[in-house]
RNA sequence: GUGGGCGUAGCUCAGUCGGUAGAGCGCAGGAUUGUGAUUCCUGUGGUCGUGGGUUCAAAUCCCAUCGUCCACCCCA
């Protein structure tokens, strides 16, 4: 048998209306707040995110699916959102002259990494990117923007983490001073810190090793290097967020894996979903277009896992895809009635999910795939309803009488049988 | 990339000391021939993940490999 690629799964029909579900939801509240959605390809060429990644992140070091094609180019799935919309964005002249933008996407991401509960090797993102607007309301709005979504999916529990990473260049400054002190308590390192020392030092203020804790908190602090323009710009999103009533952390060790992010950085995370636990993570990318070779433009946003997320709100959802009716069909007349019959009812109640039954059967093998279809009504086309020009209305999951209808006024009735809501509403 | 747990029917799982497999659910059909879901009966089901090895004999013991889950790591 041939099998699926390890860490990229299959989504079943019992599982996409939840999706549709969640993605319905989304794109809901990012039209509340006027962002339009941008779609770009699924393969880019490599340079585009070694460039802006950052060539000694592990993602382009060892995580991502990178091929020749027929010409010698090298390309790559794209393992996250934000470098290939810039490059759109920059290609398109979208982001030149000022121009303020408000766009969000949505599709597969690819990271070869090894599988676990809420990691895969293709995975699901919706990603939000702003350019041209460079102050602290714009963090906020974005902030805002997911609380907003948590609180329309009925999620609580997600803990805001922010804090702000400065310019390059004062990060810079207190790297040196970072790792100069790391250096002096080199022997209290552990393997993965040592390692982190040379590729990404400050990762290592977030390592999970508890003995390395005393050694970070006594560590020079990245807020003390901030430049002012990053402290008051960090200061005024504190204070939006506050007159907003969210609640958020300032987390001091909390860094970004990739390398484009300056200023803000903040993170949504629970404790529900083990070792994965960051659900939406972003933050403002102010070089980042410049060094993609655009004219500078000030950027931030910030992307969603969808399986994680899903994996939190899916017994929240309540997606609607069971038909409203099943149409049993006994005899050879019924047969050929019943499929203009059906087509009839469609065109006058759009909204109807009316499945046909298909391949003939006796009235109790129909009735049991009426039942299990998880129809609320079967309609019954048999030779006496062909006869009379009738149609058989039985209720299959209220105590209600079986009901004979004309074939006439049947769509009409069908409203009234089924609750007009649960018609109307998709 | 590293470590640990687990792979038996479509699903959830039993399977003793090594003697070539079972249950429940599901699925199909039936219970005086036009009515589902309950109940009863019957039937359908498996290259025991795959490939080697040990043995007279392997689902069972050993090795490898693949998959899966969890953690490290990484990240959304």
């Amino acid at each position: 048998m041939i099998q699926a690629v390890r860490g990229m799964n299959d989504i079943l029909p019992g599982d996409t209306p939840y999706w549709q579900r969640l993605e319905a939801e989304i794109r809901g509240v990012l039209a509340q707040y006027g962002y339009r959605e941008i779609r770009f390809p699924i393969v880019e060429k490599t340079e585009l995110f070694k460039r802006s990644i950052g060539e000694v992140t592990d993602i382009v070091e060892k995580e991502m699916y990178t091929f020749e094609d027929r010409n010698g180019d090298s390309l790559t799935l794209r393992p996250e959102g934000t470098a290939c919309c810039v490059r759109a964005g920059i290609q398109h002249s979208l982001l030149s002259n000022q121009q303020v933008q408000r766009l969000w996407y949505m599709g597969p991401m690819f990271r070869h990494e090894r599988p676990q509960k809420g990691r895969y090797r293709q995975f699901h993102q919706v990603g939000v990117e702003t350019f041209g607007m460079s102050g602290p309301d714009l963090d906020a709005e974005l902030i805002l923007m997911s609380a907003r979504l948590w609180q329309r999916l009925g999620l609580d529990g997600l803990v805001l983490q922010i804090n702000s990473l400065g310019t390059a260049e004062a990060r810079a400054v207190y790297r040196e001073k970072l790792v100069a002190y790391l250096n002096q308590h080199r022997e209290q390192l552990d393997a993965d810190s040592l390692r982190r020392l040379e590729s990404n030092p400050l990762r290592i203020l977030d390592s999970k090793n508890p003995q390395m804790r005393a050694l970070v908190a006594a560590a020079p602090k990245l807020s003390e290097y901030l430049d002012d323009e990053s402290r008051e710009h960090f200061a005024t999103l504190c204070g939006l967020l506050d007159a907003a009533g969210l609640r958020y952390t300032i987390n001091p060790c909390l860094v970004r894996g990739l390398d484009y992010y300056s200023r803000t950085v903040f993170e949504w995370v629970t404790d529900r979903l083990g070792a994965q636990g960051t659900v939406c993570a972003g933050g403002r990318f102010d070089v980042l277009v410049e060094q993609l070779g655009g004219k500078p433009a000030p950027a931030a946003g910030f992307a969603i896992g969808l399986e994680r997320l899903l994996a939190l709100v899916r017994d929240q959802l309540q997606p609607q895809y069971l038909p409203h009716a099943y149409l049993v069909l006994v005899g050879q007349a019924a047969q050929a009635q019943g499929l203009v019959l059906a087509e009839r009812l469609r065109d006058a109640q759009p909204g109807l999910r009316l499945v046909t039954h298909c391949g003939g059967g006796s009235f109790k093998s129909q009735f049991k795939r009426a039942d299990k279809s998880g129809a609320q009504v079967a309609l019954v086309l048999g030779e006496n309803e062909v006869a009379q020009g009738t149609v058989g209305l039985k209720y299959l999951r209220e105590n209600r009488e079986q009901e004979i209808v004309s074939q006439g006024v049947l769509a009409e009735h069908l409203m009234g049988a089924l609750t007009s809501s649960s018609i109307a509403g998709k």
